[in-house]
RNA sequence: GCCGAAGUGGCGGAACUGGCAGACGCAGCAGACUCAAAAUCUGCCGGGGUAACACCCGUGUGGGUUCAAUUCCCUCCUUCGGCACCA
């Protein structure tokens, strides 16, 4: 009688004993090659994982097992983001104490990976809100401000109402808190900063050197923003008392500059109340006010109409010398550039639908030979790169070569010097938060902002009875007087703690690290083990956190690098975005859809392993795809026919052995052998199920033809070798079966297979025949067939002949292996 | 508006470097087993066409290169993602 797939008793009996047996422990020092596998952070939310989170925990657990059979020391670890607004809100909307929520939930997401038959090394698992963890976060925040790289600066920020906190530029989200969904305000605060800014052209430039999705590097050099171009400074003239204003303005196109007919100032520009025209003065207050209350209400508007304010007063244009007047308008942004801006309407579209509403003159400066300009329907597809006019001694040059030839000319004249911008802005890194790792810094009446020693680190996140935000722009911190009031480091007289807590995306700026020496309590890790793990060889998450996370963890990096604290410059050597799972109804998954599948469920129903199995093989690692109800029960029949098989396979061992052979069985054990280790290597794991199934298909059929070949040796070696393929993929079934074939030892420590090339390949090969690119029949040939031999069979066949008699044979196409091709007439 | 990715059967998807489109799986249909159902096993399964072959059409659209195009080039359409007045 033959057993049953149980994997009721299975999975967990497997799983206890590698626990027990501390299977998945990482070498601490080793010969051996290593791979650091790893996850993105997780934030251990409530609601736990559903089957979408598993979509790259199932491969990254694939990736290491099969390394460590192939001989490499790997470091795969899991640890929890734990600080931070999400599970702040959480506890709030509970009503819990933040700390009990992430004991409770962490505890659960443990449980959870476990049920997949992860194999972390549970042993270095980490926690960013616990004190030997955030001490070492706050140190780096020491380390920034030792480094000029932390700084306090009053400024209009984003501030989301819900979440009662100011946000980072990277976490608004087309005017909405990445978190919440809220309309983001702007609010006026004090506010620390990383000064992410000066590593700019390093992280643009460095994208080069790792192996990422070519759409998040694009992603990040966009929002980086780098732009070449000038400053040119022009002497504005107060309108009140004729006084000059040298101001400067930034443009990449230089080369349009005698097109120049109006200059640009956004409202908030401190120049202009001293240049503003008396009789203009209400005129232009007014529209300073609107503007303000503006940008909150209908950033979200799309096409919004170009408006603005003549200020009465002129500015000189310091290459044409002509006299243009001085505008303000809200398409210029106070924080770019210089706030100003000189205007092309000729050759921008911007200023183009600027001066149209508003009558100004249009001038053109650069020409192409089949455009007729024309200023009625002049428009702002002309911006492109030509040839100069109207330009006076520029002339005839091409716009590039104009500009550096004025870059240079305004330079011997000491108005224009050449100047890069970027989009990209500060990183500002308060939270006026509970849940979070407190800002090591102090406020001294006498001695300023001085920072906490390091020697008294951790400055411990106090117990509160009220950890709800204020919505005042204090953190709840500012109101538990005891822990605020301390003394002063420098001095020793009485001082404040600054109360902000930092932004968690902190705390996932260095965690890689971490993972390789969890439990060191003087440093944040050991160097040694730093320089033999890192940068991390595989990084897998969702594409969310393309300019978050992955920017701000580079730039740590960066900076650790500059201190000597590490050798590399880039923690994540090869990252790998796992696509989006859509649950049954081509929908996310959300409580509030109700369309939730847990692993908890489907683990009951079909066990872990056809979870993993049907998670690999739905479709391609990045590609988003939809939960299907019936797709799982296809995986599951795999299973059980490979657990029948591997049965029928033991019980014929235990008889005599036979001489069976099943023709072709070499090819297709080496040809699998290839192509799993390929697919693996390539994150192409849907083939590779794939390509199981076709080989269980194969070995059914030729069971079915003749039963005797299950005691054959080919056969006992090929049906072992299929677990041992197969024992990444689904570890526990194989690991059951393995041990059935009277095995002591686990199939996981088995040596991973390796293939001999020359097996395969077939002897004959049936190739497809052509008559002028029309299929028209197969031959089968020698795989080593000339050219020669396969057009001649080929000529010589009915279904060939039918076509060519009466016609010239013009040309024979053939291609081992592949195909010949016959062109006639 | 700008940048990027992608369009293949009823569905998820496969196709090396240009070489037989639809591997593998799901669903469906027919049959075997069964008193019956489930499970399991076997066969069929892009469209037209045929008694069955033959044959014709077919990878979003229209063109091009080639002996040969899902694959390369150009045009357009659609969907998704990112940025959104960055001078």
């Amino acid at each position: 009688m033959m057993k049953e797939y149980n994997f009721h008793n299975i999975e967990p009996k497997w799983q206890d004993t590698w626990e027990a047996e501390n299977a998945y422990r990482t070498e601490e020092t080793s010969d051996k090659p290593k791979l650091f596998c790893l996850d993105y952070f997780p934030y251990p939310s409530g609601d736990g994982l559903h089957v979408g989170h598993c979509r790259n925990y199932i491969p990254t657990d694939v990736i290491s097992r099969c390394y460590r059979m192939k001989g490499y020391n790997v470091l795969h670890p899991m640890g929890w983001d734990a600080f931070g607004l999400p599970a702040e809100n959480e506890a709030i909307r509970l009503k819990r104490n933040p700390r009990e929520i992430t004991v409770r939930n962490t505890a659960n997401f443990k449980r959870q990976l476990k049920l997949l038959g992860t194999s972390y090394d549970w042993e270095r698992e980490i926690n960013s809100s616990d004190p030997t963890y955030y001490r070492w976060t706050q140190w780096f925040f020491l380390l920034l401000y030792k480094r000029g790289l932390a700084y306090e600066k009053e400024s209009d920020q984003w501030w989301c109402p819900t979440c009662k906190t100011v946000l980072a530029n990277e976490q608004v989200k087309e005017g909405q808190c990445w978190r919440c969904g809220s309309t983001v305000e702007k609010k006026l605060l004090k506010q620390w900063f990383f000064r992410i800014t000066d590593y700019a052209d390093r992280l643009a430039d460095d994208l080069d050197t790792v192996d990422w999705p070519e759409r998040i590097k694009i992603m990040q050099r966009n929002w980086i923003g780098k732009s070449v171009g000038a400053d040119v400074m022009f002497d504005v003239r107060s309108a009140r008392d004729g006084s000059s204003h040298p101001t400067t303005i930034f443009t990449t196109r230089l080369d349009t500059i005698m097109g120049a007919t109006f200059m640009v100032l956004a409202p908030e520009h401190p120049l202009v109340p001293r240049i503003v025209a008396e009789e203009k003065r209400s005129e232009v207050e007014a529209y300073i006010a609107l503007s303000k209350t503006k940008t909150e209400i209908d950033r979200l508007s799309t096409e919004k109409e170009k408006t603005g304010v003549f200020t009465g007063a002129y500015a000189i244009n310091p290459y044409s010398g002509d006299r243009i007047p001085v505008w303000i308008a809200d398409y210029v942004l106070m924080g770019y550039g210089s706030g100003a801006i000189m205007a092309v309407p000729g050759h921008d579209g911007r200023d183009f639908a600027f001066a149209s509403n508003y009558g100004l003159e249009i001038r053109q400066v650069i020409s192409w030979p089949d455009v007729i300009y024309d200023a009625t329907t002049w428009s702002d597809t002309y911006a492109e790169h030509g040839t100069l006019v109207n330009s006076g001694r520029f002339d005839g040059l091409s716009t590039e070569k104009a500009f550096e030839a004025m870059v240079a000319d305004g330079n011997a004249r000491g108005v224009t010097k050449a100047q890069t911008n970027y989009h990209m802005r500060d990183w500002l890194i308060s939270r006026q938060r509970y849940w979070g790792a407190p800002i090591p810094m102090v406020h001294c009446p006498a001695c300023g902002t001085v920072p906490v020693p390091e020697d008294q680190l951790p400055v411990l996140l106090p117990d509160v009875e009220s950890y709800e935000p204020s919505g005042t722009g204090e953190s709840p911190l500012a109101g538990i007087e005891d822990w605020v009031t301390t003394t002063c480091p420098v001095c020793g007289g009485p001082a404040r703690r600054e109360t902000d807590t930092m932004d968690g995306f902190a705390c996932s700026s260095w965690y890689e690290l971490r993972y390789t020496s969890p439990h060191n309590d003087n440093a944040p890790f050991d160097r040694a083990a730093v320089d033999y793990w890192l940068p991390v060889d595989l990084y897998v998450g969702g594409a969310e956190h393309a300019v978050m996370h992955l920017l701000y963890s580079r730039f740590w990096t960066k900076v650790m690098y500059d201190e000597g604290l590490v050798g590399f410059t880039e923690p994540f050597a090869r990252l790998m975005n796992q696509g989006m799972l859509l649950s049954y109804d081509g929908q996310k998954m959300s409580k509030s859809r109700h369309n939730v599948i847990t692993p908890d469920e489907v683990v009951e129903q079909y066990g872990a392993d056809t979870l993993r199995l049907y998670e690999l093989f739905m479709a391609p690692f990045e590609q988003e795809v939809a939960w299907s109800k019936e797709g799982i029960s296809g995986a599951h029949r795999f299973l059980k026919r490979v657990w029948d098989l591997i049965q029928r396979t033991i019980e014929a061992s235990h008889g005599s052995q036979t001489n069976a052979v099943v023709s072709g069985l070499e090819l297709q054990i080496n040809r699998l052998t290839r192509k799993i280790t390929d697919d693996v290597e390539k994150f192409k794991f849907n083939t590779a199920v794939a390509a199981f199934m076709e080989y269980l298909n194969f070995l059914s059929d030729a069971v079915r033809a003749d039963e005797t070949v299950l005691a054959s040796s080919l056969w006992q070696m090929s049906a072992k070798q299929l677990l041992v393929l197969l024992a990444p993929f689904v570890p526990h079934l194989t690991e059951e079966l393995w041990h059935e074939y009277g095995y002591r030892t686990s199939v996981h420590a088995e040596p991973w297979p390796t293939w001999d090339e020359s097996k395969c390949l077939e002897e004959e090969v049936e190739i497809a025949v052509q008559v002028n690119g029309k299929v028209r029949g197969s031959i089968l040939v020698p795989a080593n067939a000339t050219d020669e031999e396969m057009g001649t069979l080929a000529l010589a066949q009915e279904f060939v002949t039918r076509y060519t008699d009466g016609h010239v044979v013009k040309r024979i196409v053939a291609i081992r292996g592949k195909i010949v091709n016959i062109v006639v007439q």
